[in-house]
DNA sequence: GTCCGCATGTCAGAGCCCTGATGTCCCGGG
DNA sequence: CCCGGGACATCAGGGCTCTGACATGCGGAC
């Protein structure tokens, strides 16, 4: 039965879309095993690297940022703020608007996880000359541009 | 602020692992347009095309093929049963597996679900020529292979 | 000055995905 | 013959993500 299964596996492994999903998902893997030590997500890191970045932002914005609806990064900087890593604070001027910024234990924890979430993208780097990596990148964009274009090309 | 915005979401697309993110992203998000007529999400449409090609195998094998836990199978499984997509009963000779199949029901949404979704598949190969579709899975493959090697490279 | 558009935030619901822990069953080595 | 490894399924719990629907507030158009 290895033979079949393996025959069944290449059928799936065929489409292409298949290889960008096993990607991230190899990616989504061992960034969550290198940040757990930290207690974090891996939506919760990103969310904290973009509030590093852009402090005192909107929560609609930090979506955007992190390619998120504004429901799950809602979602998201609830269970930082439960552990006090993040603060929310309706705006002076917008009262609708809630700020948001990281507290002190948010930048230190956030300084430590960095350390191994950069590490990740290195080891990624490294494997492809400059030239590959942009290669690559380039494939990538052109891959987000056709799927995102609707209908008539 | 236009400027500050642009410059914060650069700083954030800079990294390697957001193009394979993004590219995914925009994959899903796709491929559950098309399917959405037909009632199906990106996983169950997925385990039913799996289903088809391997019928009545268990689905610790079909979480394989598929690549998530048995867990996350189990559930779509069983949302796709509770719709008379799929029948699972237990197997003659291993009284603890239980074999899987697509119902006739299943069979017929699948083949109209399918060339939906292919044609998200071709519409993403046709955007390259065969020669930067092959870069494309060898330089994710070659991702995958890094991310999953341990530690000592 | 009033009103509509747009952005923001929130609740509710459904689904997917993972880790961890259990219990069951088959099969082959001792 | 017995027993442990391996495979399968399941429960429990925590998180993320989306769609849909709704309420509020700022600001420009009229």
């Amino acid at each position: 039965m290895g033979s079949e299964e393996a025959r069944i596996a290449e059928a799936v492994a065929w489409r292409p879309g298949n290889a960008i999903k096993r990607a991230e998902q190899a990616l989504i893997a061992e960034k969550s095993r290198v940040l757990r030590p930290f207690g974090l997500t891996v939506p919760q890191y990103a969310a904290m690297y973009a509030l590093s970045l852009a402090p005192g932002v909107s929560g609609a914005k930090l979506a955007r940022f992190c390619s998120v609806t504004p429901q799950s990064m809602t979602t998201v900087l609830k269970t930082l703020e439960s552990r006090g890593l993040v603060e929310r604070r309706p705006s002076s001027d917008h009262a609708q608007v809630l700020v948001t910024r990281l507290t002190r234990a948010g930048q230190a924890l956030l300084r430590k996880a960095d350390a191994a979430a950069v590490a990740v993208e290195r080891k990624l780097v490294e494997a492809f000359t400059p030239d590959e990596a942009d290669r690559l990148r380039d494939l990538l964009e052109r891959a987000v541009v056709v799927l995102e274009t609707p209908a008539g090309e």
